[in-house]
RNA sequence: GCCAAAGUGGCGGAAUUGGUAGACGCGCACGACUCAAAAUCGUGUACCGAAAGGUGUGUGGGUUCGAUUCCCACCUUUGGUACCA
């Protein structure tokens, strides 16, 4: 006696979910003659408020892919873990004293439980948790690899890569770095092995830091002394920090980074090896920002010094009409003129004080200073006067711009507010900047002396041979992308491996990773203003102080999936074996704002690490889908502005109101509880009500999922009421995986219907197990058939939410025509295995399967099941399907064209003239133009 | 501003190569069962129109025998980015 009731699924659910555990079903074998298929989830943060309905989105994808793909004959490796270390523990430790380690672990219990209900074919085996000492250790490590490489950019074919430090060294004692040719810092100077050698110890180490992929240097940061900490710009808000409002400034930092950059031409290129969503790519193209140009010198008119500008447009050169330089720029204090000493330098001490976000929020106030000194325009020998003025950016380029008001727009809007010339250079339809239509690349050159008449892109080349020529300049190609800081002034991330020995940065002994994360009696920076790890005691390596900074958030994630490889390896971060039979991802489910973040950093370790001979793969995922977002429907009552009085949905307009967010567990469809609602906080206890029709009507909005809005749906709540296969199928119900979509619990009820009947086709009425053993009819099999194929094709095409719709129309089928044939309902469900797995290992057992359904194979579907004699062809009359025809495929054209055209409806149409035209197009339409 | 994605019934969405727009589900309406309700099952459900018929995939144009699909211009929403020379 069962029916697929509550309580049953409940049985059945929990039921399957024991038995997968215990006989270890989801344990992942790294030696197998099967293809290896690595399918990865971006690991959550595990958050105090646990897991809403939105959070599995995703790992149900995965989940899909990953038991479709066992059933296809892989061996597949389906992970899952544990990013952390991060700020919300440790903000909430900061107020509560409570240690952020206690409650990330309190809850990550609460993920594995929530997630455990979902039946996901999770390897919990292989679970890493970046914050854990044995998985941090290799973080650590890796970060020594880092430290002790150097990109040498001769290297592969002058693709460049990442060689160890000890060879560097060794070609600076032999030659100096006159024949290096390196990523390093801009200032970096040339020396011989005689200079090199002698170095003492803390100037050799000096000058290693600036070829150091990890290394140490001065940059800018927005220092909030009373926090005692460093903020991101989001953090600053008008000058003060957003927390408390206290000041902060920006001052320059000595702090790690990671020389990404010079990765930047392999980031861009392996893009286009890669199969990623196009907006992921350009997200990534436009971050690193390439672009092609040449930088050259412009003489100072008097004096001998020079100044260096970055373009890429040489072409336009003639139409110099002034220069720009940052206020940071080196030369500013120098080239100042007496006269204009009191202006600049006043200028240079407000600019220097804006933050970058007040710099952002002022892009359209037009500000500068002029020098008072001029510039050689070196291909008119014209005197250009030099300003300087923050729209110019001194980490870009040179910090210097060759200013063109006639192509460009911000130098436009410059010159017109200063009363600068503007000169025109190209000639055009498109060429004015006065237009609307303006469009910098086009035209011809015109008062360009030698240049002109040439289209622009001719006379790019022409002037960059001539800038070689002179021998002022060269061809140079620009990235934006600057290198990355690695590191906070925080506590719940990971240690450096780095110690100092009288100052001197110098890395633990390898056998004495991992350096643990030392207790410390409160978490915030200690008096002085030093990091929280300044207050740990006795924090040091054989006497030498450590590193008192941490690792960023990103650190972790930066090469999580291959510890899952190996994850239990203390002797390497995964076994070469491991590393070579599971090689990179095959498909990774996350969301896209991780597109410039995690996704780019983490390309950039597996290159490194790549280069360095410890992986294989140059890319390390090789297909991503990007999931959207579950957003929640928030209830909302409208107060009446200054009263305690509630006016229902219709009848607000008629009030000046405030929406306030309502839990949505006190609305049912949009009608509110008011009971609940008043019993909710003290101030509602003696609210009045406005109500139509004796209802209180609640608005709706779409917010994100959370608990400020009072909208989040716990999927606890969905397994508890549905079981966790209609949550599964629902999800993926809703809508294309990619896409953001509300979460309305109110169309569930379908899916689990489905599942109900699709029970019933194995059952009588009586709710016995009734299968027949019969020949299937030749409408079955092509029912089943045609069901295979479509939900084989959507699973390979990540378009779950038509293979739900497809098994629903299979059912429904199915059932009308009262089919129990065995042949029919066991490939079945063995498709329908990976969607909803508890439901699906039951009926198997009941079929009278002794091993679970997960061991079966994906049936086959066979085309001549499919095929059909005749199609019913819809007539169309200009376009407009008027009728249906049933004519046999293989008649021939001609004849179909007969028939149609005698048909009664197409003569009443036509009124019996002949048709101009009639297209027939075999197996798909009919029309007939008249 | 720039880059990207999206816009289809009351709602979520479908239409795989330019070929029957609205599959599937929710909701709603009606019917069956029931003393009644719930649950379940069945039928119907884009809009206008009594019907014939007409209109319809954000808006306006275009290509085509035929456009949700391709092209041009515009509007709206969402995400990313930010003075990048």
């Amino acid at each position: 006696m069962a029916e697929y009731s509550k309580d049953e699924i409940k049985r059945i659910e929990e039921k399957w979910r024991m038995k997968w555990q215990q006989n270890g079903v989801y344990k992942t074998d790294n030696h197998s003659d099967k293809p290896k298929y690595y399918v990865l989830d971006m690991f959550p943060y595990p958050s105090g408020a646990g897991l809403h309905v939105g959070h599995p989105l995703g790992y149900i994808a995965s989940d899909i892919v990953t038991r479709y793909k066992r059933l296809k004959g892989f061996n597949v490796l389906h992970p899952m873990g544990f990013d952390a270390f991060g700020l919300p523990a440790e903000q909430y430790a900061i107020q509560t004293g409570q240690h952020p380690r206690v409650t990330t672990e309190k809850n990550m219990a609460t993920y594995v439980a929530q997630l455990s209900k979902i039946g996901f074919a999770f390897d919990w085996d292989r679970k890493v948790v970046t914050s854990d000492p044995s998985y941090y250790k290799w973080t650590q490590w890796i970060f020594m690899q880092l430290f002790n490489a150097w990109y040498d950019r001769t290297a592969n074919n002058k693709v460049g890569k990442a060689r160890p430090m000890t060879e560097l060294v060794a070609e600076l004692e032999k030659h100096g770095n006159k024949n290096i040719v390196a990523v390093c810092d801009d200032e970096t100077p040339t020396i011989t092995a005689a200079q090199w050698t002698a170095f003492n110890e803390i100037e050799k180490e000096n000058f290693l830091q600036k070829y150091r992929i990890a290394y140490l240097a001065e940059t800018m940061v927005n220092w909030c002394a009373a926090l005692g900490t460093v903020l991101s710009n989001d953090e600053v808000k008008d000058g003060v920090s957003e927390r408390g409002g206290y000041p902060v400034e920006r001052i320059k930092m000595l702090q790690w980074n990671m020389r990404i950059s010079a990765y930047a031409e392999r980031l861009l290129t392996g893009l286009d090896t890669i199969d990623w969503p196009e907006p992921i790519k350009e997200m990534q193209r436009n971050w690193i920002g390439k672009s092609v140009g040449c930088e050259l010198d412009f003489k100072l008119a008097s004096g001998d010094d020079s100044i260096r500008v970055f373009t890429t447009r040489i072409d336009t050169i003639y139409g110099v009409t002034f220069m720009v330089i940052a206020p940071e720029h080196e030369l500013v204090d120098k080239i100042t003129t007496p006269a204009q000493r009191e202006e600049v330098t006043h200028y240079v001490e407000v600019a220097k004080n804006r933050s970058e976000r007040e710099r952002m929020s002022e892009v359209k106030r037009i500000s500068g200073a002029f020098t008072g000194a001029y510039v050689i325009n070196p291909f008119n020998h014209e005197k250009v006067p030099v300003w300087i003025a923050d729209y110019v950016l001194a980490g870009y380029g040179t910090g210097a711009v060759m200013a063109v008001p006639s192509s460009d727009t911000r130098d436009y809007a410059f010159a017109k507010h200063f009363n600068l010339p503007v000169v025109d250079v190209l000639e055009g339809p498109t060429s004015d900047i006065t237009k609307d239509n303006f469009e910098p690349k086009s035209g011809k050159m015109i008062n360009s002396g030698s240049l002109n008449g040439l289209p622009w892109q001719d006379a790019i080349e022409k002037a960059l041979q001539h800038v070689e020529t002179l021998g002022i300049g060269t061809r140079k190609v620009n990235y934006r992308m600057r290198d990355a800081i690695f590191g906070r002034q925080r506590y719940w991330g990971e240690p450096f491996p780095v110690y100092f020995d009288k100052g001197i940065p110098k890395l633990v002994d390898e056998k004495d990773l991992p350096v643990t994360l030392p207790e410390i009696d409160a978490y915030k920076p200690t008096e002085t203003g030093e990091p929280p790890l300044g207050r740990a005691k006795g924090w040091n390596y054989k006497g030498h102080p450590y590193e008192l900074t941490t690792m960023p958030g990103w650190a972790g994630s930066s090469w999580y999936w291959f510890r899952y490889m190996d994850p239990k390896n203390d002797k390497v971060f995964a076994s070469k074996e491991a590393l070579n039979y599971w090689k990179d991802v095959d498909l990774y489910i996350g969301g896209s704002e991780h597109a410039t973040g995690h996704l780019l950093y983490s390309r950039f370790w597996c290159k490194v690490m790549k280069d360095l001979g410890y992986v294989s793969p140059e890319e390390p995922f090789k297909k991503l889908i990007n999931q959207g977002h579950i957003q929640g429907i928030s209830k909302l009552a409208y107060r009446i502005n200054g009263t305690n009085k509630f006016v229902s949905y219709n009848l607000r307009k008629q009030y000046e109101v405030t929406p306030l967010h309502v839990d949505i567990t006190f609305v049912d469809g949009d009608v509110l509880d008011v009971e609940k609602f008043r019993n909710w906080r003290d101030d509602l206890k003696n609210i009045e009500l406005i109500l139509e029709d004796g209802k209180y009507i609640c608005g709706s909005e779409v917010d994100k999922m959370s608990k400020r809005y009072y909208n989040v749906v716990n999927p606890d709540d969905m397994v508890e009421s549905y079981g966790a296969d209609t949550l599964r199928m629902y999800e993926m119900f809703l809508g294309p995986l990619e896409l953001s979509k509300p979460w309305n619990t109110n169309g569930i009820d379908g899916v689990f219907k489905f599942l109900r009947r699709f029970w019933n086709l194995f059952h009588d009425n009586q709710g016995n197990i009734n299968v027949s053993d019969a020949e299937p009819s030749r409408e079955e099999l092509k029912v089943l058939h045609k069901t295979l194929k479509k939900i084989a094709y959507d699973i390979e095409h990540f378009s779950f939410n038509t293979s739900v719709s497809e098994f629903m129309i299979c059912s429904n089928e199915l059932s009308s025509m009262k089919s129990n044939k065995r042949a029919i309902l066991e490939p079945l469900l063995i498709t329908l295995a990976p969607f909803a797995p508890h439901i699906a290992d039951e009926l198997w057992e009941k079929l009278g399967h002794k091993e679970s359904i997960l061991y079966a194979s994906f049936p086959q579907y066979n085309e001549e099941y499919l095929t059909e004699s005749s199609f019913e062809y819809p007539i169309s009359i200009n376009g407009k399907v008027r009728v249906k025809m049933n004519f046999a495929l293989d008649m021939p054209k001609d004849d179909i064209e007969k028939l149609v055209i005698a048909s009664e409806v197409v003569q009443k149409w036509t009124e019996g003239k002949a048709p101009k035209k009639v297209i027939v197009v075999p197996g798909r339409i009919v029309n007939v133009v008249i």
